[in-house]
DNA sequence: TAGATACGTGACGATGG
DNA sequence: CATCGTCACGTAT
């Protein structure tokens, strides 16, 4: 416990870190959190480990582990989902608990919720999340009689932003530069007065152990980085390893703890006491951005609007970056500090610009996941449902014991009227699958609930489910979530309001995957048929109301307008139409069912022009793929691409452009015929090369492509088999991406591109199929174009 | 250190002429 | 050499 802490009775504290330890007198559960007056570790010792088991396998249970002392029995007022009364089995410690599991599945005796951590067992049967109130007996120094209870803290991290540089080849270290909010430095090996931001230091130990002081001076709550954990805190750890010099950089000199991931042996994660490290990509990704490269110069491109200051795009040496990073080290190396601070900033300002520290904040306060913690849907619905769950009487079953043939189908997606039209709408419910939980009580305690409920008390659901009117878990919890991300939104807390739109839309997800305990296709049935019904109905409305439905995926349709009108007269419409449907399912849900309808239709689009494609080479409309044009009518006109080349990435810069250019000239009603044919020749004269480049990522290893090989994959392969020839490493493994263009021998990758460039094979399977698919609708075709150009030649 | 299904397209590679 | 089933990828929701 941190001496310098001065505790009034109830402090408000965040949580931090979470560890857990077998001690002499038990489970002792380490948390460090911060408060205002800075931050703190509780040590709760005496922690019993437990899992449940089935009543009528307690004889059982206590004869296998009868023997071992500090194995405790207890029944409990706890059922399964099948009814059958459960006891507790507590363990003086975990390592125990974990030999008894094995034990009694070796006897074929189930034990229910064994895998559950005891840090998150603690935390999360109190309601707790990451704000904690400490409650402990007023007084300087040492706390006595910590109790934590939920609270709502929302505290103001110190962050540290950092970045290593070192030598490609051998690893050797440069430099390590760091920005917080009071600091801007780089540690740099060489001689040398220091100047301005440049601290200089004899060799890699020295390094490293200014970079510790450095840390433990500036205390930070959380480091933040670029591939932080796997690239720069690995690389440290090694070198601390070499040195001997322990990397003490948790709080009160804590060491880190490296795990291994199990799923890819490559990965790593690491625990640092009283410290969060958060990984900008990872991050990025929990908080649904998504861009074609992650790199950071990619990334810092396109929200930032600026690069790193050495990057390896305009070079076609692969190795330029690395090289010219060792050169500065050797020639300029204020030129390499600059650039090693400059990255620091840039992962420093790309979290300031998507808000990734509070997004990361709200996450754990409404999940209790750690707030470093990737992916990790499972785990939070884990948190937030087997406490309310308990407190209703029942345990969860195990993965794996609900089995069933019955599929859920997914979204319903209409077939599509193809072609070009004027002015349309798009209608969609807001949040639809959380909001259909919540008003047919979608959930898994509710339908056990509904088995002895009277008719009167029931909700139908589909494949034979049917929910508790009254007695449910999940509609409650997305009622409270709802609320707050109303709140959230009035507040302008958009980090708050993006992490409960992210929880609430992933519940439906892990009741669909067989990964998590209460998985039951029942429920996500019940879900997503009940969506087909609701689209179903929609479009009846809409067309009782005189309007067309030429489309609709999942929860939304588009409404033509079957002529051209002013965005006034467009939304008059939609809300006229969104009015109509809302009350609709308000009083027949009010009827039918006796329930309050949260379903929230709304007007979102007005497209002046849309284009809806067939599938090619065929009269149907197609799905998932349009394209419609937005005027805002002060000038402004965008183009809005779903689905169509234009946004895939697996497409070629030329293509793509394409594409743009094509459709704007059509959507303005401008001549096109010139564009298409000069776009042609500009091609074929060898001034377009620069963007004929494929890009296209590897899911699997080389040798793993059997079946067939793509033509990513060829050229990878060939790429590889040069390397090989050249004594050069290898390159293409799994994730990795590939670029390559089509030469007239095939797929080459831009390393090893030796042949010339096949522009017959861009125009064919690049140019032809963009432009058809539009030519098409309005009677023209590339060869219409093309054709009567050559002609005249 | 386990959210889901639906869909379109292009290329591969087997098949049969 | 055209046809067709399948694989691979990236995307919509």
């Amino acid at each position: 416990m941190h001496s310098r802490f001065r505790c009034d009775a109830v402090t408000p504290g965040f949580l931090l870190t979470r560890q857990w330890f077998d001690d002499r007198d038990g489970v002792r559960l380490d948390f460090w959190l911060t408060t205002a007056q800075g931050p703190i570790s509780v040590s709760i010792h005496r922690q019993q480990a437990l899992f449940f088991v089935r009543q009528s396998d307690v004889a059982r249970v206590t004869q296998l582990l009868g023997g071992s002392a500090g194995v405790d029995v207890k029944e409990l007022d706890l059922k399964t989902f099948s009814q059958e009364p459960v006891s507790a089995v507590y363990f003086a410690s975990q390592q125990q608990l974990y030999r008894a599991r094995d034990l009694l599945a070796q006897n074929s005796i189930a034990c229910f919720e064994a895998d559950i951590r005891p840090t998150e067992r603690f935390l999360c049967e109190r309601f707790i999340t990451a704000s904690i109130n400490i409650d402990a007996e007023p007084g300087e120094g040492m706390l006595h009689d910590v109790r934590l209870q939920p609270g709502d803290y929302r505290p103001d991290l110190e962050v540290m932003s950092f970045d290593i540089e070192s030598d490609y080849q051998s690893d050797a270290l440069f430099s390590i530069a760091f920005v917080t909010s009071q600091t801007r430095r780089v540690l740099m090996i060489g001689d040398g007065p220091d100047q301005d931001f440049i601290e200089y230091v004899a060799d890699e130990r020295s390094l490293l152990q200014r970079w510790i002081e450095w840390v433990a001076k500036i205390d930070p709550d959380v480091l933040i980085g670029w591939n932080v954990v796997n690239f720069d805190l690995r690389l440290l750890h090694r070198k601390s390893q070499l040195l001997g010099l322990p990397l003490a950089i948790g709080r009160d000199r804590g060491l880190p703890v490296w795990r291994q991931s199990q799923a890819d042996r490559n990965h790593y994660f690491v625990l640092l006491p009283g410290r969060v490290v958060l990984d900008g990509i990872d991050t990025l990704r929990s908080a649904t951005y998504n861009f074609p490269s992650f790199a950071l110069e990619a990334v810092a491109r396109e929200l930032l609007g600026r690069g790193k200051l050495i990057h390896d795009s305009t070079h076609s040496d692969p190795l330029f970056k690395a090289k010219e990073i060792k050169r500065q080290f050797e020639q300029e190396k204020q030129t390499l500090a600059a650039y090693n601070l400059e990255d620091c900033q840039l992962v420093w300002d790309i979290f300031e610009y998507a808000e990734l520290i509070n997004f990361s904040i709200e996450r754990a306060r409404l999940t209790g996941l750690e707030m470093d913690r990737a992916g990790g849907s499972v785990a939070a619905f884990d948190n937030l449902y087997l406490p309310r769950l308990h407190r209703k009487g029942y345990i969860a079953p195990n993965i794996g014991d609900y089995q069933s043939e019955l599929n859920a189908p997914g979204g319903y997606v209409m077939d599509s009227k193809p072609g070009l039209q004027d002015s349309v709408l798009v209608l969609d419910y807001k949040s639809l699958y959380p909001s259909i939980i919540r008003t047919f009580r979608v959930d898994p305690y509710a339908r056990i609930a509904a088995g002895f409920a009277t008719d009167e008390d029931r909700v139908p659901g589909y494949d034979g489910a049917s929910f508790h009117k009254h007695d449910h878990i999940l509609p409650q919890i997305i009622e409270n979530l709802w609320a707050a991300r109303d709140q959230a939104k009035r507040q302008g807390n958009t980090a708050l309001s993006q992490a409960i739109k992210i929880i609430m839309n992933s519940f439906y997800g892990v009741l669909g995957t067989a990964g998590c305990r209460l998985h039951d296709s029942r429920l996500t049935s019940s879900i997503t048929r009940r969506g087909h019904d609701i689209i179903i109905q929609t479009v009846e409305l809409i067309e009782a109301a005189g309007y067309e439905v030429i489309y609709g995926d999942t929860d939304s349709v588009f409404v033509s307008l079957q002529g051209p009108h002013d965005n006034q007269s467009a939304a008059e419409i939609g809300k006229r139409l969104v009015d109509k449907i809302n009350h609709y399912w308000h009083d027949r849900l009010q009827q039918e069912h006796g329930i309050e309808s949260c379903l929230e239709m709304e007007f979102e689009t007005h497209f002046h022009q849309f284009f809806m494609p067939t599938t090619r080479g065929t009269e149907h409309g197609s799905k998932k793929r349009y394209a419609g044009l937005i005027d805002n009518g002060e000038g402004e006109r965008r183009i809005i691409y779903k689905g169509l080349e234009t946004v895939r990435t697996d497409w070629t810069e030329l293509a793509r452009q394409f594409q743009q250019n094509l459709y704007r000239l059509i959507f303005d009603g401008e001549e096109y015929a010139d564009y298409v044919s000069q776009t042609v020749a500009d091609l074929y004269a060898g001034k377009l090369d620069q963007q004929l480049v494929y890009r296209k990522r590897l899911h699997k290893k080389l040798s793993e492509y059997q079946k067939n090989i793509p033509p990513h994959a060829q050229a990878a392969i060939k790429a590889e088999a040069e390397f090989r020839q050249q004594g050069q490493p290898s390159r293409y493994r799994k994730r990795s991406w590939v670029e390559y263009v089509i030469t007239i021998a095939g797929a080459q990758t831009l390393e090893c591109q030796t042949a010339k460039l096949d522009y017959e094979h861009i125009v064919d399977r690049q140019l032809t199929p963009i432009a058809d698919t539009i030519l098409n609708a309005i009677g023209s075709s590339m060869s219409a174009i093309t054709d009567r150009q050559g002609d005249l030649f």
